[in-house]
DNA sequence: ATGGCAGGTACGACCTGA
């Protein structure tokens, strides 16, 4: 089976862009973020005729995730979860359901801005409330799967410049030490479970031709609890959507399981 | 050092993103 990760930036625009690449990339399960748009104006019924169901927590012009799965393959969602039990919030930026044995979480972690700008400090609270929820969802779901937009790259093989992202948000002691606490409650980084040809970005800045010159980041991630991450046999970035008309600055991260 | 691009809101100019 394939898990698989994608910040659409705007489901509204990409909604042509997702269903080619699902022609493609019929992916199981797959975790949306940034959908910018309501539950009302949510594409249920273009992606059912495309074979897959979908669990979604929307909010108007920011935020918003889903989870889409594949009807063909997978159980309907059960325990149905938006946003972090430990972090009370109004931004839609979680979303979390059973299918089987399989838990699935798809993340759109806050940006930050700017270190030490009241946006920094809500993202680290946040992410604090993420640890803290992660932990009892590790001991009450053995095969869970974490994906989403991380806004962290987690060390300086994941930026094209690290001396320029020295301490800056995504790249800070701050950020990347909540990451490592994440790996340290049992999640694998399942890209780094592999050999991964050097400069392997997921997001570059749609301004100074970064995709060009692929000045990018790696920030989008499926991490894997062990058992799964056991069973894991490939983990990819495709940056080919990135390459299309208005795309989205966001790639693809998507991990195929033996399962 | 700065701004550059894109989406949304709403119809002018601003907010947010990373």
């Amino acid at each position: 089976m394939q898990l698989a990760s994608w910040n659409v930036n705007s489901l509204k625009v990409r909604l042509p862009h997702l269903l080619q690449w699902l022609e493609t990339n019929p992916v199981d399960l797959l975790g949306l973020q940034e959908l910018k748009l309501t539950d009302e104006n949510f594409p249920l019924t273009e992606l059912e005729a495309a074979g897959y169901g979908a669990v979604f927590a929307g909010q108007k012009t920011y935020n918003g995730v889903a989870i889409l799965y594949k009807k063909a393959t997978m159980p309907e969602p059960v325990d149905v979860l938006v946003n972090l039990p430990s972090f009370p919030d109004e931004q839609k930026r979680v979303i979390a359901a059973t299918f089987g044995d399989l838990r699935f979480i798809s993340a759109y972690v806050v940006n930050g801005s700017e270190v030490g700008s009241e946006k920094f400090e809500y993202k680290k609270a946040w992410l604090d409330g993420l640890l803290k929820d992660c932990e009892g969802w590790l001991a009450q779901y053995p095969k869970l799967a974490l994906v989403g937009d991380y806004n962290i790259a987690p060390d300086d093989r994941d930026v094209h410049d690290p001396k320029a992202w020295a301490g800056q948000v995504l790249c800070s002691d701050e950020e990347r030490g909540r990451f490592n606490t994440l790996l340290g409650l049992g999640l694998v980084d399942s890209f780094r479970l592999f050999e991964q040809a050097e400069k392997t970005y997921s997001w570059w800045d749609y301004r100074m031709l970064g995709f060009q010159k692929n000045k990018g980041l790696r920030i989008d991630h499926v991490l894997l609890s062990k058992p799964l991450a056991e069973k894991c046999t490939a983990s990819v970035i495709d940056r080919a959507p990135r390459k299309w008309e208005k795309p989205s600055d966001h790639a693809p991260a998507i991990a195929t399981l033996s399962i």
